[in-house]
RNA sequence: GGUCUCGUGGUGUAGGGGUUAACAUGUCUGCCUGUCACGCAGAAGAUCGCGGGUUCGAUUCCCGUCGAGACCGCCA
C-alpha cells in the first residue's frame, strides 16, 4: 500500500503536475462508458478522479466494479481541468486527477442512506449508522469545529495560567438539582457512585488546595429529560479561580470567547459585553436568557389598561397580577384571525388564559376588544412604540405567566417574523441573580444556581427572615437566547455556607453527611473563590449555526436517551447483576 | 409524567373502504469518452409498524400498543 501524499480536499495548483496517492472513499461514480469520473472523499474535501485508458485501461477496468462508499487508493497526476469544465461547487473543481493505479481498499454496502448534505431522512436512521452520518461533510464540519474551538479555550488558557486538572467521574450523590446517575458498587454491597452533575465540589477544593486557577474540558451527567440544547452527558469547559472579583471571571470569560469567535469565525467581538440584571431581563424579555438580535420588548401597560374597563385586564391588576403587551411591528397584515388564535394557544402552553389582540390602523385600534380602548388609545399607542399595520399582544395575568408566555411568543414571533439576523452572535451578561426560589411543590426554597454561590455581602443579613430577597454574586452567559453558561463566586466560610444550608431545609446532620467534607474543608485556610462554567455543547451548536446538539457531539443520545447504534442502555445478565448485590424489579423481556 | 403530530419499497413522500398501492431518489443490468443532480433503455424491490374491532371487504375508519419527533413539566 503506498503512502498517502495528500487529502483529497487538499489537492490544490501546487501539485500541478505531481503524481499523488490519494485514499478515500467513493462518493460518487459517473460512468460514460470508457471514461469513468468519480469524486472521492476524505474529511478535507472531494476530489474529481479521472478514469480512462488513455491513462490506464486497468485502472478504468477496476472503477467499472466501484460502488458508492468503496474505500479506494489512486495513484495519478493533477492536471488543471480543461477550459469551461471547472466545478466551482467544490474548492478543487479546477482540478482533477488522471489515475494510472487504483485500488479497493475495502467495498462497501449500499448505505441506508445517500451520503450528502441537507439530509432527510430520520434522526433514528443516522443515529443507528452515525459512522455514515458523520461522514457527510456538513458533520464532519461540525466535529472539526469543535476540535478548533476546544483547541482555542486550551491554549487561551494556558496561556493565562490556568491548570488543566482531572476530576472524578465516580463519586457521591447528592440531593439537590438534577437526578444522578448511579453506579453500583461492586466491593460495597447496596453502596453507589453517582455520576458527576458538574464537578463544582472538586474545582472549589482545588481552590483550597491551592491550584490558583483551574480548568477542565469535562462530561458532566444529568439523568433528566432531553431538549434540542441538552444530552443526558455533556460537556463544560469548567473553570475555577481564587482571589478574582466577578469582574475579573467575567473579563476573562469575554476574553477567551472572543477568541474563540477570532479564531473559529473571523469574527471580532466588541468588549465588554453587555450587562443587564435578572430582574431588567425579565421585565423586558420575560426570559433570563434573552435573545437580544432583536427589539419586541415587553411593555407593562397596567397604567394604559387599569381604566379601560375591560374586565379581564381591570380584575387581574385588582388581584395583584399585571397586563403586558408586546408589539409585532407590521404583523397586522401577516396574521389573520385563525393565526392569532393559534398564537393565544400557543401562550396557553405557558399557563396564560388567553391571549388578547388589537391590530393599529391609521384611524386607531380595531379588533374586538378596541371598543374598550377608545378613550386611552392615544397613551397606549405611544407606550407601544406603534404606528398603522403593528399587532399588539397582551397577556393578563401573575407576573410568572405573563413573562414566561409572552417571553416565549416574542422569540417564537422573532423567529416567524423574520427579525433574528442569524450572522450576528449577541453574548450577553445576566447578573444581581436572586440567591433561592421557593418551590411550591416542595415547600422550601431551593439554590436557583447552586447551595455553594455567595450571596451579597449586603444582602446576608437578609438570609435569614427574607433569603427570596437575597441577590446572588451569581452571572449568566447568554448567548443569542441560550443559557451559554454561569458562574458565581462561591462561599468560603463555614458559616455561611451553613446558614445557606439551613435556608434550603438541611438540618444540620443532613448537611453534615452530604457536604460534611466540604464543611472541613473551609476550617482549613479556605481562600475566596469563584469560577465558571461554559457549556461547550451549545458553543459549538450556536456557532456551527445548528438548533440542535445532536449535530455537534459526534456518538448522541437520542430524545429518550438511546444510542440507537450501540443500543444502549441494555440489560446485562443476572451474573452481573448478583456481582452487583442487584435485583431488578422490571422483567426482562430479552436477554 | 402530560399535550400534540407522525408511522406506506433501501430512503423521502403521495394516496385512499374494493387500486396492478403512485412518484422521486437509490439499487441491479445494458449502452455511452467530459461528466459533476451525467444521459438513455430496461428490471427488481412494499405482509402500508404491531394487535384487536367495525365491515361482505381495512393499508385506509375506531380502540389499544410499540416506535419516532416537537413542546410543557423536569433540568440547583
Amino acid at each position: 500500500m503506498a503512502k498517502r501524499t495528500s487529502y483529497c480536499g487538499q489537492v490544490s495548483k501546487a501539485l500541478l503536475g505531481q503524481e499523488v496517492v490519494l485514499k478515500g472513499w467513493v462518493q460518487k461514480r459517473r460512468d460514460l462508458g470508457d471514461l469513468i469520473f468519480i469524486d472521492l472523499r476524505d474529511r478535507e474535501g472531494i476530489v474529481q478522479v479521472v478514469f480512462n485508458p488513455v491513462f490506464s485501461k486497468e485502472a478504468l477496468e477496476t472503477a467499472e466494479n466501484i460502488r458508492n462508499e468503496y474505500v479506494i487508493e489512486v495513484r495519478g497526476k493533477v492536471v488543471e481541468r480543461s477550459e469551461g469544465m471547472a466545478n466551482k461547487k467544490i474548492a478543487t473543481g479546477e482540478l482533477e486527477i488522471e489515475v494510472s493505479e487504483v485500488t479497493v481498499l475495502n467495498k462497501a454496502k449500499t448505505p441506508p442512506f445517500y451520503i450528502e448534505d441537507d439530509l432527510n431522512v430520520a434522526d433514528d436512521l443516522r443515529l443507528k449508522y452515525r459512522y455514515l452520518d458523520l461522514r457527510r461533510p456538513e458533520m464532519t464540519k461540525n466535529i472539526l469545529l469543535r476540535h478548533q474551538i476546544t483547541k482555542s479555550v486550551r491554549q487561551y488558557l494556558d496561556q493565562q495560567d490556568f491548570i488543566d486538572i482531572e476530576t472524578p467521574y465516580l463519586t457521591k450523590s447528592t440531593p439537590e438539582g438534577a437526578r444522578d446517575y448511579l453506579v453500583p458498587s461492586r466491593v460495597h454491597p447496596g453502596h453507589f457512585y453517582a455520576l458527576p452533575q458538574s464537578p463544582q465540589l472538586f474545582k472549589q477544593l482545588l481552590m483550597g488546595a491551592g491550584f490558583d486557577r483551574y480548568y477542565q474540558i469535562v462530561r458532566c451527567f444529568r439523568d433528566e429529560d432531553l431538549r434540542g440544547d441538552r444530552q443526558p452527558e455533556f460537556s463544560q469547559i469548567d473553570i475555577e479561580t481564587s482571589f478574582l472579583e466577578p469582574k475579573d471571571i467575567q473579563d476573562f470569560t469575554e476574553e477567551m470567547l472572543a477568541n474563540v469567535l477570532k479564531d473559529t469565525k473571523g469574527i471580532e467581538l466588541k468588549k465588554p459585553f453587555p450587562r443587564m440584571t435578572y430582574a431588567e431581563a425579565m421585565n423586558r424579555y420575560g426570559s433570563d436568557k434573552p435573545d437580544i438580535r432583536f427589539a419586541m420588548e415587553l411593555v407593562n401597560v397596567n397604567e394604559c389598561v387599569k381604566e379601560a374597563g375591560f374586565k379581564v385586564f381591570t380584575s387581574t391588576i385588582e388581584n395583584g397580577g399585571m397586563v403586558k403587551a408586546i408589539n409585532a411591528k407590521g404583523a397586522a397584515t401577516h396574521y389573520s384571525r385563525k393565526d392569532i388564535d393559534a398564537l393565544g394557544e400557543f401562550v396557553g402552553i405557558y399557563g396564560a388564559k388567553g391571549l388578547a389582540w388589537m391590530k393599529v390602523e391609521e384611524d386607531g385600534l380595531k379588533g374586538p376588544i378596541a371598543k374598550f380602548f377608545k378613550e386611552g388609545a392615544e397613551n397606549l399607542i405611544k407606550a407601544m412604540n406603534a404606528e398603522a399595520g403593528d399587532l399588539l399582544l397582551f397577556v393578563a395575568d401573575q407576573e410568572k405567566v405573563v413573562h414566561e408566555s409572552l417571553g416565549a411568543l416574542r422569540v417564537k414571533l422573532g423567529k416567524e417574523l423574520d427579525l433574528i439576523d442569524p450572522s450576528v452572535f449577541a453574548f450577553l451578561w445576566i447578573v444581581d441573580w436572586p440567591i433561592v426560589e421557593y418551590d411550591e411543590d416542595e415547600k422550601r426554597y431551593t439554590a436557583m444556581h447552586h447551595p455553594f454561590t455567595m450571596p451579597r455581602e449586603e444582602d446576608l443579613a437578609l438570609l435569614e427572615n427574607a433569603p427570596e430577597k437575597v441577590l446572588a454574586q451569581a452571572y449568566d452567559i447568554v448567548l443569542n437566547g441560550y443559557e451559554l453558561g454561569g458562574g458565581s463566586m462561591r462561599i468560603h466560610q463555614r458559616e455561611i455556607q451553613e446558614k445557606m444550608f439551613e435556608v434550603l431545609g438541611f438540618t444540620k446532620e443532613s448537611a453534615e453527611e452530604q457536604f460534611g467534607f466540604l464543611l472541613n474543608a473551609l476550617e482549613y485556610g479556605f481562600p475566596p473563590h469563584g469560577g465558571i462554567a461554559i457549556g461547550l455543547d451549545r458553543f459549538v451548536m450556536l456557532l456551527a449555526g445548528e438548533d440542535n446538539i445532536r449535530e455537534v457531539i459526534a456518538f448522541p443520545k437520542n430524545g429518550r436517551a438511546i444510542d440507537p447504534m450501540a443500543e444502549a442502555p441494555s440489560v446485562v445478565s443476572q451474573k452481573q447483576l448478583e456481582e452487583l448485590s442487584i435485583r431488578t424489579t422490571e422483567i426482562e423481556e430479552d436477554e
